[in-house]
DNA sequence: TTATTAGTGGAAACCATTATCAATTACTGT
DNA sequence: ACAGTAATTGATAATGGTTTCCACTAATAA
């Protein structure tokens, strides 16, 4: 076993951030999600673990608010009223993809499909638009809107 | 001149909806914006141009919402804590666009190029995750996130 | 016109998020 | 290991965008 370092953690030390308990636990409840959890869903996970000590739902906002400067993690509005969040790489790589959100219902699924078609557009598309209105893009947020079968 | 009807108006009818004068002034406010004005933004546009009756900011959020259902108005969240909205056609036809956002000072550009491109990948995106996934799509969201030349 | 129903808007409530600040904790150099 | 120092935490209070309430008004139907 090489020394394989959980890759965000490079990237906190780097900021000269310290890689405290709540820190890595919050992460841990992201890595373990296969979800989106809101602020309050990763605050009410957290306890559930740690009956004894809480950790409070104001770190929980700065902590998320400092992964998403890093790009640790992505942040997202579904429209039901609260930020949600995912970690940006799986625990051991990439893996991207895009959101196919049910207006009815608010379920969201995560596709991978065409993301490589989507991608090498999306690449291209940022390259042309960096150029034209001078800006460096650092990410982008491709969501689909409609009605699940449930809701249909 | 043949009697060219409002596009948004049949739309309000069909569902059942009076044509008030505080929804169609707001419409009115979403044409002559070339932004995505929050919903306190319109509130203080028809206040300046009605200086006698104010229309209550209960009936914008209301009539957006309304407006957001039929798809006349889009929705946005660009980050800043506020909902922004905007038409979605212009007052005599079709003029779609994405955003690109600046994460410095919010700046927001519509931009139109590539639109011919992505909307081609986006149609048959949509079709196959429609079919995939049982969904029926009704419409989509492009972003791309970064900084301005002055927040670089 | 009257009856009926849809729409309005001020005030109060709601609730996700942010600011405050005293207490605690992680890192540094010794 | 230890103390010094600056970053971090978290309970509480404040903020502010959005919704709810509900009595009043305006539009359509009979």
């Amino acid at each position: 076993m090489g020394s394989k370092k959980k890759w965000w953690q490079g990237k906190m030390k780097k900021a000269g951030l310290r890689l405290t308990a709540p820190r890595l636990s919050i992460i841990d409840v992201l890595i373990h999600s296969d979800d989106h959890p809101s602020a309050e869903e990763i605050y009410l996970a957290l306890r559930r673990q740690y009956k004894k000590h809480t950790i409070g739902l104001t770190t929980i906002y700065r902590t998320l608010d400092i992964l998403v400067q890093l790009g640790i993690v992505y942040k997202f509005d579904f429209g039901d009223g609260r930020t949600r969040y995912e970690l940006s790489e799986g625990p051991n790589g990439f893996h991207h993809h895009h959101h196919l959100v049910c207006n009815g219902c608010g379920h969201i699924v995560d596709y991978t499909d065409f993301i490589d078609e989507e991608k090498e557009l999306l690449d291209r598309t940022e390259k042309g638009l960096a150029k034209k209105y001078n800006f460096s893009i650092h990410h982008h947020l491709i969501q689909f809107y409609g009605l699940c079968e449930h809701c249909r």
